[in-house]
DNA sequence: ACCTCCCTGGCC
DNA sequence: GGCCAGGGAGGT
């Protein structure tokens, strides 16, 4: 479930242990992981040996800079995590690719589902790449209302939809477009060019405090554990959703119980009164 | 502007 | 055995 709240909350977890490091070593166990790379040879090539410089994100997109003008991406997919371990450490299945440091640390990346990827880029790789044609940021270059209202004008594709659209704004997923949807009182199934200025602007004021929430709990840990935290502990966000995963269950405003239905594909939950 | 598929694991 | 799952690309 890794969206923009567990994206960010696990790179505040890795920036201060990667950052100025070295990288000696780079192990990409399933193929299929490198598979955004021209070259997958070029993964170990272009890591092993350089310090590591800032890392980024941008939605769902963990990009870390490394020296050399390089751009380290991760993506963890559906079911993908990092993990931050010292070698030797029991391995959890499904360690797909391996990054040790000079310090010693190993950086893995689990992911059961091998939806998620890693990639280095050079510049020019990286403009011709889907982080390049990303949207805005959800949550560190959120538009101002009117913009919003600008993008959504006389769209017919229903609002929710739109939120999942990562060139529409990049970083929200099912699960945090579910809450923001209710938090703003809006219907998923709304067109996006039909909703009103203030119902924008209500939409707008929703995603901040939403990404934030998430982020504050560590983020979302379904019942799986698909997600942890790269030190191994869960988030702790799931038992604060408002409307996500909790069909049936009373509304936290008005007591209706909360519906599901399933929209281009994906469960959406909602209060069938606040969200007429 | 839609669907389908990519994978694996867990639950019914 | 069938169905479901945080995401995104690719094709119609």
């Amino acid at each position: 479930m890794p969206e923009l709240p567990e994206v960010e909350a696990t790179r505040r977890h890795l920036a201060p242990v990667l950052e100025g490091a070295t990288i000696v070593a780079v192990e990409v166990r399933r193929p299929r992981m490198a598979r955004r790379q021209p070259r997958p040879a070029d993964i170990p090539d272009r890591m092993v040996g350089r310090r590591i410089r800032r890392v980024g994100r941008h939605g769902k997109f963990l990009l870390t800079g490394l020296e050399g003008d390089l751009t380290w991406v991760l993506h963890l997919g559906m079911s993908g995590r990092v993990s931050l371990a010292r070698p030797g450490e029991p391995e959890p299945p499904h360690t797909n690719v391996v990054v040790v440091l000079g310090s010693g640390v190993e950086v893995r990346l689990v992911d059961p589902r091998t939806f998620g990827f890693v990639a280095v880029y050079t510049p020019e790789e990286f403009d011709h790449s889907t982080p390049a044609g990303l949207g805005p940021d959800a949550l560190d270059d959120l538009p101002r209302a009117p913009e919003l209202a600008r993008r959504m004008a006389a769209r017919a594709v229903p609002v929710k939809p739109l939120l999942l659209d990562q060139r529409f704004l990049a970083g929200l997923g099912n699960i945090y477009a579910d809450e923001v949807l209710w938090r703003s009182r809006i219907a998923p199934v709304r067109p996006a060019g039909s909703l009103s200025r203030e119902e924008v602007a209500a939409l707008r004021r929703a995603i901040r405090p939403t990404l934030e929430a998430g982020l504050r709990s560590g983020g979302t840990s379904l019942d799986d554990l698909a997600y942890l935290l790269p030190d191994g502990r869960a988030g702790e966000h799931l038992f604060r959703l408002r409307a996500y995963g909790r069909d049936g269950l009373p509304c936290r405003r008005c007591r209706t119980p909360i519906r599901r239905e399933v929209l281009r594909q994906r469960s959406t939950f909602f209060c069938p009164r606040c969200q007429a």
